[in-house]
DNA sequence: CACCGGCCTGAGAGTTAGCTGAAGGCATCC
DNA sequence: GGATGCCTTCAGCTAACTCTCAGGCCGGTG
């Protein structure tokens, strides 16, 4: 898989990966850490636990179906512990959802399996907002040059005019306003905007630029640029 | 992501929460820490008077049945030691609701398990409510745009014409006014306005919300909107 | 300048999320 | 004990979205 160098903006933030698919785990584990953060693993419940008392993460980012206890269990024992260390859960889609109920309310969020690292990432990235910068948060938005982009409503706008966006169209942007000026391959959109488990090839990512063009990039100054044979840029046009 | 900061409005009020059952201590203690309160705990009776007595709370959100001694008995001990903190009881809908009926007259008030967080924080503010502003306060009322929304009478206009709302509609209808411009994924309207252990799913948000929008939302400008994926937000349409 | 490979784009099939009316069950009121 | 209102589930429907594909375009290269 290939990994963008970017999305550095949450300094330093420590997180504890717990997650048994070693695949899934070493994805999660190199993408976090090329996103900015510090990632310490664990592969079960008991040694999740250590390790969050040895190393005080910023974040537990916590598979629910873990061998030997799930990942509710884990956060109970760390409540117990009395550390409120904030939790994202990584859940399966089809499991009934009875138990993640409540995971909303104390700050917590939770991400469905299969996932897309943008979503992880997008996830982390809020709940890490809301738990330190206290309750009263302005709403979080992306801007470049006229493009402006609030992560929390979802609202697009192009030179001050409301752009509605699917909800692919939506992370495909908000990747490139992530890493504007950065060239993005095909490849690497693919890894970051779609499920891991999507089977298709790289010709989905030319059908949504086409449509993000249409939408957001119809006026002058054109921001999304094609590198043939390399991939995709946003930036102003170098005149 | 899209989780809301929410329900600030009572500045740094502090709360103590004495109850036995840690998942639903733990419940309270998040939620309520979430909406803004500075929250202390306390698992048993005895506990709780010292608690009290060391945080001198603004008011104290207490199960009657705790494994020492009942809620009325931890309530005699502070009034014999002079606090008149005010409290808001949480009880089992049985006939203990009787007993609790007749301490809510000083001011005090009660809530019955299962509970929805909409309601207990319902109370809690109007409890503060009373005791802080002295007696004669104003109805205290929500409004956004066009719409009003009294909380002591459950009384709701629609640019000046009533509206009759069931209680499930009434506390949606709250929720959604009470975090006015934020997203809100159905995940978390369950959590917040359907009781503690509702075991259906999300499909009953969408019912309700569609209830709501034909008794309130009938007229321009419309102000529920659906984020496909993400949840719904109650905002003024953007151009 | 002709060819080739990469890229663009619109159309269409298939899938899914969300909306809504209907109906059963439960509690409450008269 | 019947009637009413409310909660909840469900199934049919619609609109929106995802993804694929094929035909055409464009740029680079021989």
């Amino acid at each position: 898989m290939s990994i963008a160098a970017g999305d550095q903006q949450q300094t330093d933030a420590k997180l504890l990966v717990v997650e048994d698919e070693p695949n899934i785990l070493e994805l999660l584990a190199a993408s976090l850490r090329y996103a900015g953060f510090e990632v310490v693993t664990a592969a079960a419940g008991s040694d999740a636990v250590q390790a969050a008392q040895r190393h005080r993460p910023d974040l537990i980012v916590l598979d629910v179906m873990l061998p030997d206890m799930d990942g509710f269990e884990v956060v109970h024992r760390l409540r117990g512990g009395g550390t409120r260390t904030p939790v994202v859960f990584l859940t399966a889609r089809d499991s009934t959802e009875d138990k993640v109920r409540g995971l909303t309310l104390g700050g917590d969020d939770y991400v469905t399996k299969p996932f897309s690292l943008e979503e992880v990432i997008a996830r982390i990235q809020a709940v890490l907002r809301r738990t330190r910068g206290g309750a009263a948060e302005p709403s979080p938005r992306l801007s470049f040059a006229d493009l402006e982009l609030d992560e929390d409503s979802h609202e697009v706008w192009r030179g001050g005019v409301q752009v509605q966006l699917s909800p692919t169209e939506f992370k495909l942007l908000r990747y490139f306003m992530r890493n504007a000026g950065r060239v993005l391959s095909k490849m690497q959109i693919l890894d970051h905007v779609w499920d891991y488990d999507f089977r298709g090839d790289t010709g989905i990512v030319e059908s949504y630029v086409s449509v993000l063009r249409r939408k957001i990039d119809a006026t002058e100054p054109h921001l999304l640029h094609t590198l043939r044979g390399v991939g995709y840029v946003m930036r102003l046009p170098s005149s």
